[in-house]
DNA sequence: CCCTTTACTTATCTTTTGATAACTAAAAGG
DNA sequence: CCTTTTAGTTATCAAAAGATAAGTAAAGGG
């Protein structure tokens, strides 16, 4: 096995894994966000509350178009705002109940087609499953 | 292990494979394309040659914007039409030199990163990383 | 205090992307 | 042949996303 080849499994493997969370997130577009709103509001899932600078880092977008995006979501109700008491310069944004309620359909969804996609798994296997996913996590992409 | 465990661990590894690919893809924005285009370009790289309608399949584009993205890269140099011999409505479509060297430079690089990111690793531990990579595309991503 | 830095916002403009209607030309099927 | 289907193109408009300049307000450091 040379290096080489295992690059080429590797890029294999990321375009399918691309592939199929695009496949399991197209519940999306059933809702009234575009893509990056989305990415800010899968960021707010994990990470609450998170800041407009936290935002752009992650997200790789500039503060300006950060700090308008996140306007939108809150006139769409799927966000809050609320100044942090320690620096009050910091904004602190989280999930309106509206907001959670529309992730929680969207991952819904996405965990129902993975349901699926596991389905015809033995329990050796979906154990075999998380070791790999903890294993290249640990060595790759971290 | 419950699913719900498993589908929380399938997310926080599919994040981090969109951010160490955006990483490792970083030389792209050097280069004179927009992310569609490069997504096309990717495209012709692993499949050549293509059809719009190909394409348009793949990349999840209408076919008209196909068409326009197509015709933009013509004219930046990066790739190639030619009528099918065989089916006269069919256009197909491949990198030019310059878009191979393009695309050789950009996949050269993400090469690059993962050799750094892997390169602490033992002979044993690569073939552990490979097994993986295969059973979760075989299993999960296919 | 005053000055500088940090965090964010507003406004504006450009580019990119998405959507749709209308068209051309070749193939396929009677 | 003639009609329908398939493959792609052109044109146009709207929405989304990116870039940048200029501003506010709070914090931090002499």
């Amino acid at each position: 096995m040379t290096h080489d080849v295992l690059f080429q499994k590797f890029v294999a493997f990321t375009a399918a894994v691309h592939e199929v969370t695009h496949e399991l997130t197209r519940g999306v577009k059933n809702e009234d966000v575009t893509p990056v709103q989305y990415k800010i509001l899968e960021y707010m899932m994990v990470s609450q509350p998170v800041t407009p600078s936290e935002i752009a880092d992650c997200a790789d977008l500039s503060l300006p178009n950060t700090s308008r995006e996140l306007r939108k979501l809150i006139e769409k109700g799927l966000c809050e705002k609320a100044t942090d008491d320690a620096d009050r310069r910091r904004q602190l944004f989280r999930l309106s109940a509206d907001g959670q309620a529309m992730m929680g359909r969207i991952f819904g969804q996405a965990q129902q087609g993975f349901e699926e996609r596991v389905a015809g798994l033995t329990e050796t296997e979906l154990q075999e499953l998380e070791q790999a996913l903890e294993l290249l996590q640990k060595k790759v992409f971290r």
